[in-house]
DNA sequence: TTCAAAATCACACTTTCGGCTGATGCGGCC
DNA sequence: GGCCGCATCAGCCGAAAGTGTGATTTTGAA
């Protein structure tokens, strides 16, 4: 987490100083104020939009109707919070790339998760493991 | 979405309007460009993250209800019964080798009715393929 | 503050999947 | 007989998936 604050700190420096010189170019060219401010926002908005999607990604949202999930099968296996959104974004029939491109982190961090569920859930593949998490009632 | 859409573009329109009053406020106090651009950033940025966490909040999906196999949709598709055998046993997380051996065929047999089986059912990975199936009425 | 669990990532490997091409045999059907 | 759909199989290739080991960083709770 630290790395990451310190990540965007550098980014926004970066990012200070090509507006610093973007500003004389436009200046001189002379465009107006407005057009300027508003590439600004625009662009701020972008970085608020990406980075506000990086810092909340542990938030997990799971509702559906009937479904009441199974708290203490999920305690009794040691399934932790992060594996149980690899384990839901499998069941919705991801590929492992596309899991760690949602969830920001590396290919490996998935497969790392993947192969600690299979062995809790007793699964020897992706699709064996979403049949054993539904009937255990971690899925609907 | 479209109301909120456009709720974001009136409010952006609005802080267009404050952005131009103040401008002048602080161009007459002889505050820097700098600052000025400098607020204009944060704000945006931050009603980045806010819209960004508007706009990508999760929707809640329907499951489905009891199990009654869908003829309709098996010929709709044109999925043979050779077929559906394998897609049944896909679903029970078995790997093309267990299958293969299980209905006494070849490995690469069963790998021609997969793929058989995930274009008809739009599908590239079995885990789609046994969601979309499920979807669709055509297991349980 | 300390410590264990959780989360992150790397890298080297093996296995499994899935795409593609092409082939053969069988049973209906016009 | 010729056409078609189905089922069967082969072989190749690249991409995913899964295994094993080891390491670092974060986090949460005591």
């Amino acid at each position: 987490m630290r790395k990451t604050i310190i990540l965007y700190g550098v980014a926004l420096a970066a990012l200070t100083a090509i507006l610093k010189f973007i500003e004389y170019r436009f200046f001189v060219r002379d465009l107006s104020l407005e057009f300027y401010l508003g590439a600004v926002a625009v662009l701020f908005a972008g970085i608020g939009v990406w980075a506000g999607q990086r810092l909340t990604r542990r938030k997990v949202v799971i509702a559906t109707p009937d479904f009441k999930l199974n708290d203490g099968e999920l305690q009794r296996l040691g399934i932790s919070k992060r594996e149980y959104e690899v384990l839901e974004l499998m069941a919705h029939g991801l590929s492992n790339q596309e899991i760690a491109d949602k969830l920001f982190v590396s290919l490996n961090t998935i497969k790392t998760h993947s192969s600690n569920l299979f062995m809790k859930l007793d699964a020897r593949r992706r699709t064996q493991a979403v049949r054993r998490a539904k009937e255990l009632g971690l899925l609907p």
